[in-house]
DNA sequence: TCAGTAAAATAACAAGTGTTATAAACTTGC
DNA sequence: GCAAGTTTATAACACTTGTTATTTTACTGA
C-alpha cells in the first residue's frame, strides 16, 4: 500500500506525503479568520486587549487554534500590526482629497485617521511596538505618498521641500496625537483651511 | 489615667487619641519613600512598570508598607501622576530661555522634557490616565505660563493670540511626539530656529 | 463501518498582578 | 521586663497572562 515506506530511505519521520492512506481533518479555525478577530479587536478595544483567551472568546474557540496557525502570541501581534499598517494605507488612498496644496490631504487623511480609528493609530504612530516601521515608511505606503506630494510641492516652485515636509507634518502630526488626549477637536473644513494656511504661511516664509 | 476612656461617649472604637498608654511604633517606612520610589520607577522604567511587588523590591521591602499609606494601587499612581505633573512645572520653570518670540521658551522646554524624561511625558501628555489634566491645565502650570505668553503675543500685536497660540503647539507638540517615537531629532539650537521661524510665518500670515 | 489522523476542547503549569490574613518583630510607656 | 500597640514580613487568595500536555471530537479515505 501507499501508506507504507518507501524503499529508498530519504524520508523523515512523520512526513506529510500526496496519496496517504488517511487525509486531513478539514481545519474549521483559519488563520484568516484569528487574525480578521484580534485586528478588529485591536480596532475597537486597543491592541492591549488582544490575549490569547479573548481572541479565542471572540472568535468562539478555545486558545488552541491560535496556536496552530501561529506559533506564539508575538507572532500574532506582529500580523496585527502588519494589517494595520496596511489598513491605514488602504484608508489613505481612498480618502477624499480635499485639499490643493501639498502634504495637505495626507494630512487631512491622516488626522482623520486618528480620529476614526485611534486605537489603530496609537499602534501605528504613537506607541513603541517592537518592529516597529517609521513614521515615513508608514506614510509613503509602498507607494510614494510623501514622495508624490514633496515632487507636488518641488513643482509649485518650493526651495526646499524637504524642509517643508518637516513643518508640514510636525503640525499635522501634533493635531493627529491632540486628537487622541481630546486636546484638539476640529471639524475637517476647520482642519482643511488650517492646514490650507499653514501651509502658504511655511511657503511664503524666508528659506 | 489618661487613657482611660473619657466621660463622654463620642469616641469611635480604636480612635487613636493624645495621651494614651502606648504610643506608635515609629514608622521605618514613610509615605514619601514610597511615593519617590514608585516616581523614580516612573521617570527610568515607565508608569506600566509601577507594580506593587516591584516598588517594594526596589524600596527594599514587603508590600505591605505600601498598603499602609495607601489604600490600593491606584492611590499611588494617582499620587505619582501628580508628581510628575509638579516635576514638569519645575522642569519648565528653571528650563533656561533661549527664545524671544511668544510661545518659543515653553516649546522648547515641553520638547526638551520630552527628549530627556520620555516616561513622564508620555503619562503626562500623551497616555490617557483616568484623572488626567487637559493638557492647557499641565502648561499653565498654576502660574498661568500659557497665559503670559498668550499676553506676550497681545503685546506684539498679535490679533488673535489664542489662534495663534494652537498654531504654535501643535507644531511643538508634534515636534515632540515625534521625539519618543525616534522620528524627530534636531538639535536644540535647531530647534530654537525652527520655532522662532515659525512663529515668525504664523504671525505674519492672515488672520 | 472503521481505523487513522488532524483539530479542538479541557485542563493544567508557571509567572505575574492587586490585595489581604496572619504572624513575627519591633518600639514605647510604664 | 512587660504589656500594648504598630509596623513589617510571610504567605496566601483570586485573578490574568502565555503556553503546553492531554483528552476528546470530528472528519476522511478505504
Amino acid at each position: 500500500m501507499a501508506a507504507q515506506a518507501p524503499a529508498s530511505g530519504f524520508r523523515k519521520r512523520r512526513r506529510r506525503m500526496k496519496g496517504m492512506v488517511h487525509m486531513a481533518r478539514k481545519e474549521t479555525i483559519t488563520m484568516q479568520m484569528i487574525l480578521d478577530t484580534a485586528f478588529a479587536m485591536t480596532r475597537e478595544e486597543g491592541f492591549a486587549n488582544v490575549t490569547a483567551r479573548k481572541v479565542a472568546a471572540r472568535a468562539g474557540c478555545s486558545t488552541q487554534p491560535i496556536f496552530r496557525v501561529y506559533k506564539n502570541m508575538d507572532e500574532l501581534w506582529q500580523a496585527v500590526y502588519e494589517k494595520a499598517a496596511a489598513f491605514f494605507g488602504d484608508y489613505y488612498s481612498l480618502y477624499p482629497r480635499m485639499g490643493r496644496a501639498p502634504f495637505v490631504n495626507l494630512g487631512m487623511a491622516y488626522i482623520a485617521f486618528a480620529r476614526e480609528e485611534e486605537h489603530l493609530f496609537e499602534l501605528l504612530f504613537v506607541n513603541s511596538v517592537p518592529g516597529k516601521k517609521s513614521m515615513y515608511e508608514l506614510l509613503n505606503g509602498g507607494e510614494g505618498n510623501v514622495v508624490y506630494e514633496i515632487n507636488l510641492a518641488k513643482a509649485a516652485g518650493c526651495a526646499d521641500p524637504g524642509d517643508l515636509f518637516m513643518k508640514m507634518w510636525l503640525f499635522i502630526h501634533g493635531a493627529a496625537c491632540m486628537t487622541l488626549t481630546g486636546d484638539y477637536d476640529l471639524s475637517d473644513v476647520q482642519t482643511l483651511e488650517l492646514l490650507e494656511r499653514s501651509y502658504q504661511a511655511f511657503a511664503s516664509g524666508k528659506q
